[in-house]
DNA sequence: CTCGCCGATGTGAACGTACACATCGCGACC
DNA sequence: GGTCGCGATGTGTACGTTCACATCGGCGAG
C-alpha cells in the first residue's frame, strides 16, 4: 500500500510461533518451549536445531501468551510525581536498565497532583497491568494511604521517603544530609540560618527539615520557621527577594539545588555578594551546582545507587528471598564556594 | 505471613474472572464482555447489574489475556537517548499522560551508548514486547538504519530530529531557532560569532549547526569551525577556559542552555562580563534558564507539544488515518540579559 | 536377563479474553 | 397472522504459551 506493488505477496499473515519452530525443528512444541526455558534435560544437538529454527524463521516468544498461562507479568511499576525531575529521573533510569537486565520491563505513570485521587488513579492504571512489583518515587504522604486502601498484593518499595514505612523505603538518609549541610554552615560561624523547604506533603522536604532543626537545636542555635517552596528555581528567586529585605540571616539551607539557584539569584539583584554576604547550601548536587555563580556547595545523594537497589530488594522479594538491604544510603557533603565564614 | 495469623483464610488464590463476574451479575461471560468493551447493545438494567459485580469482586481485566486473543499490546515503545534531560524527560512526560489517557501504556527503554549495538539492542528489546507504535527519542543518525534493518513493523515516529526522514518525524524547527538565535547575536551588532554545538551524532546538533551557519553566511558575516560538545555544563565550562584564552569574538551561540551555563562559568573565571564583553545564548529554555547569572536569552521549544502530538499521529495511524500534521513546532526566541550591544 | 530408574521427548489441558456465529423473543409489516 | 428483521444475549473456538503428566528407549544393578 505504501510503496511499490508486490502482487504475489501472501499478505503478512501472522507472526511465528512455538510450533511453528517445532515443525522447522523437526522437535514437539514442547521441547520449542524447554529450549525458550533453559531446561537443563535437551540433547546438545536438538537444542541447535531448535535455535536455528528460531533464527531462520525470525520467531520472538510472545510475552501475553507466556503472561497469561504463567501469570506473572513480568512487568515492575512505577508511580512517579515528577519524572522531570534530575533525582526522580536519574533513578528511574537505573531502575530501568537494572529491570531490563532481569527481564523485566517498565511501567512508569506520573500522578498529575498529590491528589488522593490523582493517586489512586496512578496505582489503579499500574495495577491493571498486573504488575509484580511497584516502585513508588511519588514521596508523598498520602501515597502510603492510597496503597494501603488499595490493597495492592504486590511487593513495593518507596524511594526516597523515610520514616513511616520502614519495611518498604529505600531512601538516602536526607535527615543525616540536612544536619550535614546545616552543620557545615554552624562551622563557618554562622548563628542565624534560614531554611528554605520543599512542599509540605513530601516526605523528604520533611526529613530535610527535621535534620535541619535537629541540627540547630543540638548547637543551642535560634530557629525558625522554615518557608515551604515548590521546588522550582522561580520559588527560590521570589522567596529570596522577599527574605533578603530583612537581612536577619548570614547563610541559608535550601532544600534542593533549583531553589537554591533562584536564591542567589535574589541574592544578586538585591546586590549580596555571595558567600561574602550570604553563604548558600543546597541539595542533590544535580550535574549544573557546580556551575552555579558562584559554584554551589550542596549534599550529593546518589539516585541511581537507590534505583539500583529498589529492583534488587524487589526481585529478591518475588524469588522469596526475604532478607535484603535497608540501610539508608549515605549522602556527601559537597563543599564548594557558595559557603564561607559569617561575615 | 507477615503479620497477623489468619488460619482460616482459603490462601489467596486467583483474580478474578470473567465467567465470575458473569456468574455474580446472572449473565453469560460474553455479555461481560460486551460490557468491558463498550457494546451498544446491551440493556441499561443488564449493564447495571454487571457493572454492580465487576466492583463487587474487584475484577480487572487482563491485559495478558486481552493481547494474546487480539494482538494487539496496547503499548507504545520509546527508545530514549537521555531521559534525564530535560527536553526528553518533558516530552516522554506528555506521552505518557496521552497514551495512558488513550487507553496505551507505554515502554521506555534507554540506549546505552549510539553505538549501532546498543541502538539495535534496545529496539530488540521493545518488538519482543510486540509493541504496536514506536517513537524515537534518540536522535541519532544510527538509529534510522537500525529501524530500517529490523524491518519494525509498525508505525514509528522520531522526535527532535530532522530533515532526513521527514514522513516518520516530528521536530521543533531546530533550523529556524537556530537561526533566530544567531540573528539576535547579529543585530546587536556581533560579526565574531562562536558556536558550541552538541555531539556530532546528534541530528538536532548538526541542524542548529546548519541554521547557524547558514544565518551567518546570509548576513555575510565570518563563519568559523563550530566546537562539538557533550550537552554537559562541564563541557561548556571547559570549552570556555579554552576559547577564551584567545579573545577572538564577542558572542556565542551554544547549542544547549547547560553548556551556556558551563560557557558562562568560564567567562567568570575569565573575569569576563556577560553581556558586557561577550554575549551568550543557548537553547532549550530550560526552567531554571531564567535564574543563571545573567538570566539567560535562549529558544524555546515547546517539549511537551511534540509529545502530545506523536502520539497522537501515531495513534492516528493504528486508526488508519493517513493524513497528519507534519509541520515543524515553532521555537521561540526568549531575551533575557545574557546578550547587549557588542562592545 | 529383567526390573527399575532416569534422561529425553511428546501429549493434553489450562490460562482469560474477544470474535464469529447461533439463538431467542418481540414488534412491525404486508 | 405469519414472517422478517433486529435488539439482546448465549455458545463454541482460537490466541500462544507453560505445566502436569505420559511415554519411550537405554543402561546399570541384582
Amino acid at each position: 500500500m505504501t510503496d511499490t506493488e508486490r502482487p504475489a505477496e501472501p499478505e503478512r499473515v501472522r507472526a511465528p510461533n512455538i510450533r511453528d519452530v517445532a515443525r522447522v525443528a523437526g522437535v514437539s512444541y514442547q521441547t520449542v518451549s524447554r529450549v525458550l526455558n533453559d531446561s537443563p534435560s535437551i540433547r546438545p544437538e536438538t537444542l541447535q536445531r531448535v535455535r536455528e529454527a528460531i533464527d531462520e524463521l525470525g520467531y520472538r516468544p510472545n510475552q501475553a501468551a507466556r503472561a497469561l498461562v504463567t501469570s506473572r507479568s513480568r512487568t515492575i511499576g512505577v508511580l512517579a510525581a515528577q519524572t522531570v525531575h534530575y533525582g526522580p529521573a536519574t533513578s528511574i533510569q537505573a531502575i530501568e536498565s537494572a529491570a531490563r537486565e532481569a527481564g523485566y520491563r517498565l511501567s512508569i505513570t506520573n500522578i498529575s497532583s498529590s491528589e488522593y485521587a490523582s493517586i489512586k488513579s496512578g496505582l489503579d492504571y499500574l495495577m491493571s497491568q498486573s504488575i509484580e512489583a511497584l516502585i513508588v518515587i511519588a514521596p508523598q504522604v498520602r501515597v502510603f494511604e492510597a496503597i494501603n486502601d488499595l490493597q495492592i498484593g504486590v511487593p513495593f518499595v518507596t524511594l526516597e521517603a523515610t520514616g513511616l514505612n520502614t519495611s518498604h523505603s529505600l531512601w538516602v538518609d536526607q535527615v543525616m544530609g540536612a544536619r550535614m549541610a546545616t552543620r557545615h554552615l554552624i562551622e563557618l560561624g554562622h548563628t542565624e540560618i534560614m531554611h528554605i523547604s520543599g512542599p509540605q506533603d513530601w516526605i523528604e522536604a520533611e526529613a530535610r527539615m527535621q535534620g535541619f532543626l535537629r541540627e540547630l537545636s543540638d548547637a543551642d542555635l535560634r530557629t525558625r520557621a522554615p518557608i515551604l517552596g515548590d521546588w522550582t528555581a522561580s520559588f527560590g528567586y521570589y522567596a529570596g527577594l522577599e527574605l533578603l529585605r530583612y537581612r536577619d540571616f548570614t547563610a541559608v539551607f535550601v532544600g534542593n539545588d533549583q531553589m537554591a539557584l533562584g536564591f542567589m539569584h535574589a541574592c544578586r539583584e538585591m546586590g549580596l555578594s555571595v558567600p561574602g554576604d550570604m553563604s548558600i547550601v543546597g541539595f542533590d548536587d544535580i550535574p549544573e551546582a557546580a556551575h552555579y555563580a558562584p559554584p554551589l556547595t550542596t549534599v550529593r545523594q546518589n539516585f541511581a545507587e537507590i534505583g539500583r537497589r529498589a529492583v534488587a530488594l524487589l526481585l529478591g522479594e518475588l524469588r522469596g528471598e526475604v532478607e535484603m538491604n535497608h540501610d539508608p544510603v549515605q549522602p556527601e557533603l559537597i563543599i564548594r564556594q557558595s559557603t564561607g565564614r559569617r561575615p
